[in-house]
RNA sequence: GUAGAUGUAGCUCAGUUGGUUAGAGCAUCGGUUUGUGGUACCGAGGGUCGUGGGUUCGAGCCCCAUCAUUUACCCCA
């Protein structure tokens, strides 16, 4: 058989040893602080029902999908009219009936609807878990990437909106990020600036081209709102309102009265408002925590808060975002139920921390203590101190007697293990085994029970 | 979907105006050294130079095509 090259599909990666240790870091990190909130683990499976899917994510988002072909003679049951014409969309749905999950949001949702009878509202469920993209990769963006998601159903309270931003604060101080931003909106203030300018319709083209204004200025974002459709008049009246400057505070003042005569931009204004004033008793420990009104999001289920984290430190897209989503269970038909939450990019984090040498040593520490031995007899020393270690939690190992004292010693750097045991016929006699500090080179022989002691 | 960059050993990359048998570092394995690594020295294995065509006496190098990777745009974590 001819050999094929070796690799994975594009925008994915396999993780060794030394990045898994690392990526589970993260991964412990933030699950502790969800479950330091009272959040619960599930999981859901990695395919879904393509209908659950598509219409959730935009135009954009949905032509990103991996769709799942049929299995067996799925051409048999095709749209032949669709293949016929070329008319890729309509002939997906009848050659494609699942879809690889694109986000944790959506999932989540069918899950509480399919699920309402068991579940104690309010529902608090945090997620870790891949999901795909059909996307061009590039920097900090890949094809297959982890999320860590944290979501309540069922409390309209902005209580919840705070405590995401502690949660942000929280975990991300904890990997270590020294400068980071979260970014608050509210898409009732996005919908109240449509509202004043009476383009409510066109409220995806406004948010979108605003978005867009710390990359490409407010020039560029004239020159789009012209081109879909804005008159002259309609951006002389954003502009203020986009171009906001001072503290949150002020641009809240600002915002009230750009947004007089609009109930729903100043119920979103009291939204944020509330989320500051829980917040100010409770202090932040790294965050910077700032109003953005250019912050809009492409996903278009969110309706109340919405949530960006940028680190200040490393030049990388978000590194993760969330919001409030009062409708979403409704497109499975529960109606009336209001959720929000947060998601971390793990993998952007993992570049970040990469880049800023966050990493702690002990986050690649594997095994602690590697026995060495120069003769077979002197497994059977090994052996019972082997044991001894493991019962106390020590993650330790035996290097299988035969191989050269320089061939283990490499394989106990290789794998950065800080402690060597080394037992020869010198040691087996006496009964003091060599202690080696793998870092500083010192040795010293010690009784089994002193090693022990010693590396407890 | 649009535009650019790059494809040479397992990895990172040299390779001069086109000229004999394509190199280095790292990694792997072996030896110096049958009781000491990280940190010495010696050696070995490993290449259809992404693929196909063209120009040429001669192509890793020039031209065309194609595939792959990657960066940016769009959009996003």
């Amino acid at each position: 058989m001819a050999s094929i090259k070796p690799s994975v599909p594009k925008g994915t990666r396999d993780f060794s040893p030394a990045e898994m240790a690392k990526r589970n870091f993260i991964f412990d990190t933030i699950k502790g602080v969800f479950r330091k909130y009272g959040y619960q683990q599930i999981e859901t499976p990695s395919m879904e029902n393509l209908s659950t899917l598509t219409g959730k994510y935009g135009d954009e988002g949905d032509k990103l999908i991996f769709k799942i072909l049929n299995s067996g003679d799925f051409l048999a049951k095709a749209d032949g009219n669709a293949l016929e014409t070329r008319n890729s969309n309509q002939a997906t749905t009848s050659i494609s009936e699942k879809a690889l999950r694109y986000d944790l949001t959506v999932p989540f949702a069918r899950y509480v609807v399919q699920h309402q009878n068991e579940i104690t509202f309010p529902f608090k469920r945090f997620q870790v878990q891949p999901v795909w993209r059909a996307d061009r990769p590039q920097k900090g963006r890949y094809r297959e990437f982890y999320q860590c998601d944290a979501d309540v159903v069922g409390s309209a309270s902005l209580l919840n909106e705070a405590e995401f931003i502690m949660i942000y604060d929280e975990a991300l101080s904890l990997l270590g990020l020294k400068d980071f931003t979260i970014k608050i909106n509210n898409r009732k203030i996005l919908s109240g600036i449509a509202q004043i300018i009476d383009k409510s319709d066109n409220i995806i083209d406004l948010t979108v081209a605003i978005d867009k204004l710390d990359k490409i200025g407010m020039e560029g974002v004239v020159k789009e709102l012209i081109e879909k459709g804005f008159t002259d008049a309609d951006v002389n009246q954003l502009q203020p309102v986009i171009l906001l400057q001072g503290s949150n505070e002020e641009k809240l003042a600002s915002l009230r009265k750009a947004l007089n005569n609009s109930a729903i931009g100043l119920q979103g204004c009291d939204e944020i408002q509330t989320v500051f004033n829980y917040l100010a008793s409770c202090k932040l420990q790294t965050a910077t925590l700032e109003l953005d009104i250019t912050l809009a999001r492409g996903l278009n289920y969110y309706t109340g808060a919405i949530f960006e984290v940028k680190t200040n430190e490393a030049a990388m897209g978000s590194i993760g975002g969330g919001g409030r989503y009062d409708d979403l269970t409704s497109m499975f038909g529960l109606k009336g139920l209001t959720g929000a939450g947060i998601s971390f990019g793990a993998d952007r984090i993992y570049d970040v921390m990469e880049e800023l040498n966050l990493f702690p040593a002990s986050a690649e520490q594997s095994t602690r203590v590697l026995i060495c031995c120069f003769e077979p007899e002197a497994e059977m020393v090994a052996l019972p101190l082997l044991q001894q270690l493991r019962a106390h939690n020590i993650n330790s190992e035996l290097y299988p007697a035969g191989a050269k004292i320089k061939k283990q010693l490499d394989y106990a750097n290789a794998k950065k293990v800080p402690y060597t045991v080394v037992i020869g016929s010198d040691e087996i006699q006496s009964g003091l085994l060599t202690v080696k500090n793998m870092e500083t080179g010192d040795q010293e022989k010690l009784t089994a029970d002193a090693i022990l002691q010693k590396l407890i």
